[in-house]
RNA sequence: GGUGGGAUGGCCGAGCGGUUAGGUCGCGGACUGCAAAUCCGCUUACAGCGGUUCAACUCCGCUUCCCACCUCCA
């Protein structure tokens, strides 16, 4: 299995640092509002990971942070006057709500930021001792980037020859350099009462030190794999190896892979723009969290995904394409054909992730199945969508489910019109059945009818 | 200004120096009383201009346009 590495930028092996097990930190959430699909682009991205790193026979051990303390999840719960830990539980339950939707695999832990302060304090001192970071007057601490020589290494960035942007010229804070960024922020009014005691006094954490701090706390000093959001490359990434490295004198990450981003009808997805839709927003449209997911997976996830509704139907035709087939496919040894079509797909995925190509082995396998008139390829279906997690595999439960006696009389009445070819009686009742959200469809062997 | 990624058929979206991507839509055929489904075929795509090559959508250069990051946005 190869993946691209941000850090190279080669596509590499990947294999376990330790065992068999790939050791994988995802950046999560910032509990302040209900995700959107934008989001959930790399969350389904990094689901398609440890489902591929399953899929090839290896076991996943996934923390995803849940970041419960920053600028906005304080402004949002002193505006709303009710307590930060309660705040940020509303959009904790609503994202794991949201994941299951999606079909999203859970990860095997999920720290949240406000449950390891001592361990990021503990991270932040060991910087200071070393002297790698200093406090400044107001009581905040920062990391000194110049005393850290591999800085830029994962952005590609030379410091030595950059000119300083637009956005970081107003002088703000008390800082030495203006690269340099806060590990422990100082109290300050707007925080109301959150805040934590600390060697520094009161304050709270920096954003980055809490990945730093949780990954190496549950995925130990050196882990394989860390992924995010190609906008967290830098500087969050960046400052996440700079705090570990600092500190632990280790590599502290073997392989980075970052998700492009996901457009609106071509434009960037923002609330000015009247184009920002989280999950629950589609649901409500009708669409199905398979839908959503199938649009979500089927680009490659370091291409900008344009998302648009048009793609959602073709995702709903798609997959009911798919679901036929599988509603045709048995249990048994896979034919020859079946099985060409999982390699293909296997090297696919095992190609950095190329989703869209392991969805035309899908679709390869679903032409053939057709033709042959159905087959045993459940098992075949079954591995694929171990990876993609999009099929639905109840398609003969939905077939058996019990009518209502008012469709089945109708059918009763159409066999018998078809019985004597009067065709204007059976499209009569056809067209009555499917008043009442029965579908109706004609074959050698009878009719077969389903709930639309 | 710096760094990186793009421009593919109506739409979405892979890919590679020469061999069908795939989905969806549209058209034709088979099947069917009709329809639906299914299968087969078709609509001769690679931003523009040069260059390298026996051969370029794929490599190189230039042009136009787009996107992202450049200090707390997945």
């Amino acid at each position: 299995m190869k993946v691209y590495n941000s850090l190279t930028r080669r596509n590499e092996e990947l294999s376990p640092l330790v065992g068999n097990e790939i050791r994988l930190y995802t950046c999560g959430p910032t509990v302040y509002n209900f995700a959107h699909i934008g989001n959930f682009r790399a969350y389904t991205f990094e689901d398609i990971l440890r489902r591929a790193i399953e899929f090839n026979g290896m076991t996943v051990k996934q923390v995803m942070n849940l970041t419960d303390v920053d600028d906005k999840t304080i402004r949002g719960a002193n505006a709303a006057k009710v307590a930060l830990r309660d705040y940020t539980q509303t959009y904790k339950d609503a994202f794991f709500e949201d994941l299951k939707k999606l079909n999203i695999e859970p990860a095997e832990v999920y720290p949240a930021a406000t449950d390891h302060i001592p361990e990021m304090i503990a991270l932040i001192e060991k910087l200071v001792e070393q002297g790698i970071a200093y406090k400044s007057d107001d009581g905040s601490v920062y990391f000194s980037v110049r005393k850290f020589p591999g800085y830029g290494k994962l952005a590609h960035i030379d410091f030595d020859h950059q000119q300083t942007g637009a956005r970081c010229a107003a002088d703000e804070y008390d800082k030495e350099n203006v690269g340099d960024f806060a590990l422990w922020k100082a109290w300050e009014e707007s925080d109301g009462p959150v805040g934590w005691d600390s060697p520094w006094g009161r304050g709270r954490p920096g954003w980055h030190i809490e990945c730093s701090a949780m990954s190496m706390k549950y995925l130990g000093q050196t882990f394989d794999l860390h992924t995010g959001g190609i906008d967290n490359l830098f500087p969050h990434h960046e400052n996440e190896i700079a705090q570990a490295e600092a500190a632990t004198g280790r590599e502290f990450v073997r392989t980075w892979m970052h998700c492009a981003h996901l457009r609106v009808n071509g434009e960037k997805m923002s609330k000015s723009a009247g184009n920002f839709f989280t999950l629950r927003d589609l649901l409500e449209k009708g669409w199905t969290g398979r839908e959503i997911r199938y649009v979500l997976i089927n680009a490659h996830y370091r291409s900008g995904l344009n998302f648009a509704f048009s793609a959602l139907e073709d995702a709903r035709k798609s997959l009911e394409r798919i679901d036929r087939s599988v509603a045709l496919a048995t249990e048994g040894e896979a034919p020859g054909w079946a099985k060409k079509h999982l390699e293909d797909f296997a090297a696919a995925v095992n190609d950095d992730l190329n989703i869209p190509g392991a969805f035309a082995a899908l679709f390869a396998l679903v032409r053939d199945t057709n033709a042959h008139g159905g087959g045993a390829v459940l098992d075949i279906f079954r591995r694929m969508d171990k990876v993609l997690g999009v099929i639905f595999f109840g398609q003969s439960e939905k077939k058996s489910e019990d009518l209502p006696d008012e469709v089945k009389k109708l059918l009763d009445e159409r066999a018998k019109a078809r019985a004597g070819k009067n065709w204007a009686e059976s499209d009569r009742i056809r067209n009555e059945i499917a008043a009442l959200g029965y579908a109706v469809k004609d074959s050698k062997d009878g009719q077969t009818c389903t709930r639309k």
